[in-house]
DNA sequence: ATGAAAGCGCTAACAG
DNA sequence: CTGTTAGCGCTTTCAT
């Protein structure tokens, strides 16, 4: 394997003169287009091999006016929510020939604009991002970029091309009516103070629905600045206990901050879910690691990767197609898991 | 805000005949280069913004031999330690212009091979990646990229150009100094079994030469396959102690599973640090939610982010200078937090 | 099955 | 401070 640091980059040319066949059929060998003879393919092959030679893709993606990029824009990567969105989406890309490119936003509209902007200029394929709140430059540039948009997780609104997600008022809404059915009337709200994070937002304002719905109150909430954690969870359910002694439901904003409240009761010999029940949101995969299973609600995470990944490699195999995609809207339902914190109605 | 569809993607021409400005003069605003009259730049700002034209970096990238990407390579996002070296990266670049891509190889070294070749094919402005590991393919194709790299994570081993990281197998020692200094002498392992996480495998590695160096055997381990969960650190917790019943010390390959066996205990009236003492690795956020704080050691993945990328954009800057860094190996001290898990010695 | 010519949209280098 | 010219390294298109 020779490979000597060469003083520029190695260009086509170079495999071109190494294997004695022209930049053409060496572009063609190297991307399996068009025919070529075995023997041809061969020389070129090795001669590329030889010398270590990495396409230009910048330049192959100004010639042929096409990349094989799919942007995702997502709010976070800390919030466990999303590392599994990307799995299903890199998951279904694998075979595509597509590769995802990621820009986190910290749920600032501002930062998504320019993330967006960011992304726009590679000339991506596809555009996944998360959510149906966009500033009104975003909207603007991703409708006159003429690319495929796929806005995920959430179908509580209007998009701007593909949706796929679940309806999070659905989901509260859903989870009010069952923890009503048990038998639970005192009941109290622990969730994040984030103006950006809609679904969490959406969920509870459909939680309000379902509750009012049955002529339920909502009788306390507590909420929290930051990101979630166990420790949060724990110190935020003993606070609002403290406050409203007398509740017997706590219904959390996601799966992290219900475990902590579970550890607090389980730690205070507080009874689960005689003296009280709990409820979180998403379906994680630390529910499963407690002597209690947290009752929850899946998130399809997942599959609303691939499924919006699956939109987009589409799109992009019958490329050609002007504009933007269907304006199709998928949504998912949810599963319910009522696990050992809620009891059966 | 005028945004009709256009047929074709507007370039710099478009841009130049709305605000009557040559391309180059337009291309200068739009890059803040070069010294532009206010009255000028004002015509072309504002017609680029009424067109909604976004410029193209494929075509500028291939212009300036230039593109403001940091290819980032990583074994996993589901492991929740690589989304908070992500965090240190993305902090870091945040004001330089740089922006990072994100390559995901799930522990395989064929499929690094493919993402880095990918990757190089953008011609990044540097190149981080995760582990000292590489195939010969791949460090070869660094090497002769001429781009800088920076391997991050582990500094117990040669590398490429330059890297940043811990000596896991120090840590590993350290812990277990530790542990027999607290008077605990039989001691069990849980861990995973995944031949391809390098730094695990060192930490055990060096955990057993510590134990050796005072005449402590390492009397029972216990493995398992695939990601790492509280639930897994439950079930194998019960395992070993079933199997070594005398066992008055766990090790575990990081905190998750450490919490795992934390819950066990708990839940099983074990007296932990009395009849058993516990310890994980990584310093993650979730042992602070626990009754019972983890005894572990911070892996310093912010702080690896950081100084990785700042390398980088260090190097950015001084461009021009051909080939790659400076070979600097930078290795970072984890500290050790006794938590309550691990008796004061 | 292979090659030659033209050009993708932008910026470096130079001129004024 | 502004404009002109000549590519960047590849792929498209057309010819053979």
């Amino acid at each position: 394997m020779t490979t000597l640091r060469p003083r520029r980059p190695l260009t086509l040319r170079d495999v071109s003169e190494a294997s004695g066949v022209s930049e053409m059929t060496v572009s063609r060998v190297l991307r399996n287009r068009g025919d070529v003879s075995a023997a041809t393919r061969e020389k070129v092959l090795t001669a590329a091999k030889t010398l270590g030679y990495v396409p230009n893709k910048i330049a192959g993606g100004l010639a042929s006016q096409r990349v094989n990029l799919v942007a995702v824009v997502i709010p976070s990567l800390s919030n466990l929510v999303f590392p599994d969105v990307l799995g299903g989406i890199s998951a279904e890309l694998d075979d595509t020939g597509l590769q995802p490119v990621i820009g986190v936003t910290n749920y600032s509209p501002a930062r998504e604009e320019m993330v967006l902007y960011d992304m726009l200029s590679w000339r991506p394929s596809g555009v996944i991002l998360a959510g149906l709140e966009h500033s009104a430059a975003a909207r603007a540039m991703l409708t006159s970029s003429g690319i495929p948009v796929v806005e995920i997780m959430d179908t509580d609104g209007d998009g701007i091309d593909t949706i796929v997600g679940i309806s999070h008022k659905r989901a509260g809404r859903e989870m009010a009516r069952r923890i009503v059915a048990a038998g639970y009337r005192r009941i109290g709200f622990v969730g994040t103070h984030m103006p950006e994070d809609h679904r969490a937002r959406k969920r509870l304002v459909g939680f309000e629905e379902g509750l009012a719905a049955a002529g339920v109150p909502l009788e306390a909430r507590e909420y929290y600045q930051g990101g979630s954690s166990l420790l949060k969870g724990r110190e935020l359910t003993e606070r609002i206990l403290t406050r409203a002694p007398n509740l017997d439901f706590l219904y959390y904003s996601n799966d992290m901050i219900g475990a902590g409240g579970l550890l607090h009761c389980m730690t205070h010999g507080i009874a689960v879910p005689g003296r009280i029940g709990l409820a979180g949101f998403n379906g994680m995969e630390i529910v499963d690691g407690f002597p209690l299973r947290l009752a929850t609600m899946d998130s399809c995470r997942l599959e609303i990767g691939r499924e919006a990944a699956r939109i987009i490699a589409e799109h992009a195999d019958a490329a050609g197609t002007p504009g933007a995609g269907a304006g199709e809207r998928i949504e998912l339902q949810p599963t319910l898991s009522l696990g050992d914190t809620l009891r059966r109605g």
